[in-house]
DNA sequence: CTGCATCCATTCGGATACTG
DNA sequence: CAGTATCCGAATGGATGCAG
């Protein structure tokens, strides 16, 4: 697995266009803690339109990452919640979220550092 | 770092951006063997226009992911190569990328079956 | 060889209005 | 409450031509 063949490439492309859109690990992070209804996602994930959180959980629910769960009452409720995949996927996210974490403060010095220099 | 504060989700929603491009993580990738020239990087990473390269070089430049050494000869040689920030982001996309690899089938298969089931 | 500028097609994402 | 449909602006990404 040391080594890097063009398919895995592809294929993490693929997973990585997929969790670095701008919604999707916001929104895997607000279920992860338990289920949640749709607007309960909304209001957590703050800033989302409800035709992002429609898009992105239904990107999740095609690739098994959440369950969708209908409860036929009125008013209707549905509960999204987390699959072993999801939570197999947060897993691993975290790592690159602590990382992230802990290196945004140099990536922000470089970046500026970068931007006076460009400037003169 | 159990806890996720708002601004890291913030931070690492920016990291996802910029690593979750379409390619990013094949640059790096690239480039982390050793030192590489510009064309020797757009022959490795098959099917990027030299402006998408220029870009992703030069937003890798900025973050500090890679440094970009000028050799004043002619034709001019310029030789890029990953710093410690750098490889220390492509260690840590390395697990996300065996998640990727060990979970592409699966999710491949999990989009197939949704489909089906959309069709129906 | 390396890199920038321009143009253009496609995609992404947000606001809004409407349905069950 | 949950979800769909439409419109539109912004951003992404590719092709090409030009310059150092």
């Amino acid at each position: 697995m040391t080594a890097k063949p063009a398919a895995a490439c592809r294929g993490v492309s693929e997973i990585l266009s997929r969790v670095g859109d701008k919604w999707t690990i916001l929104v895997v992070v607000a279920i992860q803690s338990g289920s949640l209804r749709f607007n309960g996602i909304k209001r957590q994930v703050h800033g989302i339109s409800q035709q992002m959180l429609t898009r992105t959980l239904k990107a999740l629910e095609r690739d098994g990452m959440v369950e969708r769960t209908v409860h036929p009452s009125t008013p209707p409720q549905v509960e999204y919640t987390l699959t072993p995949l999801g939570h197999s996927l947060s897993d691993t996210v975290r790592k690159l979220a602590d990382w992230a974490a802990g290196h945004h403060g140099v990536i922000e010095d470089n970046r500026h550092r970068y931007d006076a220099q460009q400037a003169r």
